[in-house]
Parts: C-alpha cells; structure tokens; sequence
DNA sequence: GCAATTTTTGACCGTTTGGACAAACGTTAA
DNA sequence: TTAACGTTTGTCCAAACGGTCAAAAATTGC
C-alpha cells in the first residue's frame, strides 16, 4: 500500500522548483531554517508567495528537499575514495576536493553546518544510515592503508572527522579567518595556502 | 561626554541577569539567535517575559551580553599558551583545554559557532581587534617554536585554525560525529579518543 | 508601622509569519 | 470557440512574536 506517487512534472515545474531551491539554498545559509522566511525566498525567486507555495507546499518541504540533495554532492568526494589507488594521493585530493568545496560552495557548506548544530533534526536518519555505512567501508580502507604502512597509523574515524573539520572550517568559519588573518592574507589566497597546510598536516 | 553609566545594582538584580544569561544560553544555542523567542527563555528561567524585560531591554541585549561575555572565555586557554613553556606541551595542554571545553561547555561552544557562520554580525570587531591581536601575538611564538626546529614547520595561522576546528568539531558537529560513531564508539570515550588523536596529529 | 523603592504580572498592541483560498490569467487542443 | 488544465496573484487569517504599560505585590529603609 505505497501511496508515494511519482510525481509526473511538467517542464515549467521543474524549472521553477530549480529556481526556487537555489533561492532558498541562498536565503537558508544565511538566516538558517527559522531566521528565514518564504517571502525573501520567493522575492529571491522572483516571484511571489503563493506562487511559491504552488510549487513546495511548505517551507519544510522546500528545506527538506534542499539539504536531502546537498547531502548527496556533500558525500560525492568521499565516495571517490578509491582502495586500489595510491593512499597518499587518495587523501591528497580528498582534501584537494573538500577545500575546493569550501571555497566554490560555501553556502552548501554553511547550510548543513547549521542543520547538524541544531541536532540536525531532518537528516539524523540519513546520518546514522548511509552516511554511516559510507564512513565505516572508508575507515576500513584507510585501516589497510595504515595496516600496510602506507599512511601513519591513527584511528580512522577521527582521521575523517579531522578532514572535515579543517577542511568546512574555511567555509563555516569563512567570517572568523577573514578577520584574524586580515585584509593582507584574507584574500583568495587564503585557501591555496589552507590546503597546503592540510596536506602537509594530515600526510606528515 | 560619555554617557554610559555604570549600573549600580542589587543583590537581586545580579542573581537574575545570571539566570536569564544562563536560561538565554540554554536557549540561544538551541535554537540560534532569530529561532529563540523571549518567552521560550523566560520560562527557562523560570519568570514572565515583561519581568525578564525589566532586567534586559531586549531580546538582542541579553544575545550581546552573553556572547561578549563567551568570548573572554574563549579565548582563555590561548591566552594561557606561554611563549616560555616547553612547545610540545604546551600545544598538548592547549588541545586538551579546548576538547575539555568542548565536552563540558558544548552550549557555548554551539552559540559562538552559529553566530560566525551568520557572519558574526555581533562580534566581528571583537573578531577584527582582540582575537585578531590574540592570534598574531601567539601565532609569533609558534613560529618561533618552529624556527628553532622545536615543532614542525607549517603555516602558524593555519596551524591555530586546525586545532580550533578539529576541537569545536566535537561540540559543533556532535549529533553528526555520534551517529557515525554509533552507539558502541559513541559513548563518553569519545572525547578521550578524539584528544588522544588531536595530539599526535598536530605533534607528530 | 509606614512610605519609598524595587520587583512582578496580566493585559494589551502592532508587526511578522506561515499558510489558505478563490478568482483570474494563460496555454493547449479538440 | 470552448472546455480543460496549469499557473499566478490579491486578499485574508490565525498564530506567534517582540515589546509596552499601568497597576499590583514584595521588599527595603526609616
């Protein structure tokens, strides 16, 4: 008794419901779920609210919707982690990738941040589910690497946490590094020199 | 000209602000600064909103106080990084302070890092003045340290960032580093395993 | 005891918010 | 032309919100 029904979309559907999810991925990551409301997003939509509503029919749709696809391209670095490959070349461009990340889709970034510091509410399944089953098959990977002598020995999972840690701080954090590092060396640079340091840290 | 006056205030009054502060605490880290209401704060703190208005005149007086007050503690365990002290332990007890302040204040740690990742529209001189001097005074040491060969060469900014990520992850990302970990690994133990890891990261 | 002062509260106000709805408008195809 | 369907909007509503105010209650100083 599945009452899911695939939702047969016309074009102007789907191109409104693009327009409207990149408006609101915008005024999301800057006020969160609750500081925002569905008129900035609709105006950033051009259009207006019922209009809006015509296409999601509630804010937490459009929320929901947003951060289940993020989570996907969020995840898509670390799923290319690649066992056969060369370990220290596999997490060279893991965190090569994730800074990228940090620095072309900061608003992605700050999103999530702010739905896991809330206790994320909406994905926790997600995040005791698939994201867990992704990060247990990679610790085993980077076990064998270390096993092998591949890569200095530490624990796996911590391993992870530290690559992302460092790596979203750029984007999360992007307010704080800007100020303490300045208008001198608070300009694009800054993430160049960040994943340097990241590689040199975690592949020491 | 300077018009502020310093608050003379009873013994009632300071008991009070303390309460409010620490119920605003509660509920500002729960909920960010916009998702709080004055109501959900006054009955954490156990009184009516037009009487916690009598103490603080507005929702954002008591956000202002408490954050600016956070900060200095915030701040401390860096302060207390002695140019004199050997560099390995004090790195050591610098990443043992802030696991210890993320396990034990996770609230504070959770309402500083919302209010960056909206842009710190509170504190960002404080960001721009104290801490930015904070950090270049310590930021001089480490790279001392490392001249002298008495630590590994690296970018010493970079070198706080990574410590201040990696350490708030666990308070910041909680919900996220709990699920991964699941239920056996996600105990109390975590923060002692996630020290232990920090210290040979950064001191290898 | 009493008056002055501090503290507390119920009632209230204007605004913002998420969302509902019916009517209007546009498009397509017989 | 017109019926059917998809799209858009103006208007409205109830709840939630931040904050005010006058008056009651409690406390303090004499």
């Amino acid at each position: 008794m599945d009452e899911t029904v695939k939702p047969r979309r016309t074009r102007i559907q789907r191109e409104k419901r693009e327009l409207i999810l990149e408006a609101a991925l915008e005024v999301f990551s800057q006020h969160g779920f609750r500081g925002a409301t569905i008129d900035q997003i609709a105006e950033a939509a051009g259009m207006s609210k019922p209009n809006l509503l015509y296409y999601f029919k509630s804010k937490e749709t459009i929320f929901v919707t947003l951060i289940g696809r993020l989570m996907q391209a969020w995840l898509a670095p670390l799923r290319e982690m690649d066992a056969e490959g060369d370990p220290a070349t596999e997490i060279r461009s893991y965190i090569r990738r994730k800074i990228e990340m940090a620095r072309d889709f900061p608003r992605e970034s700050r999103l999530f941040a702010n739905e896991i510091l809330q206790g994320a509410p909406h994905i926790l399944p997600l995040l005791e589910g698939e994201l867990k089953e992704l990060v247990d098959e990679k610790a085993k990977i980077i076990r064998e690497w270390m096993r092998r002598g591949r890569l200095k020995k530490a624990d796996p999972y911590h391993f992870i946490f530290a690559i992302w840690a460092t790596t979203q701080h750029y984007a999360d954090f992007d307010a704080q590094v800007r100020a303490v590092l300045g208008p001198d060396r608070g300009g694009e640079g800054r993430f160049e020199d960040a994943a340097a340091f990241l590689e040199s840290l975690f592949l020491a």
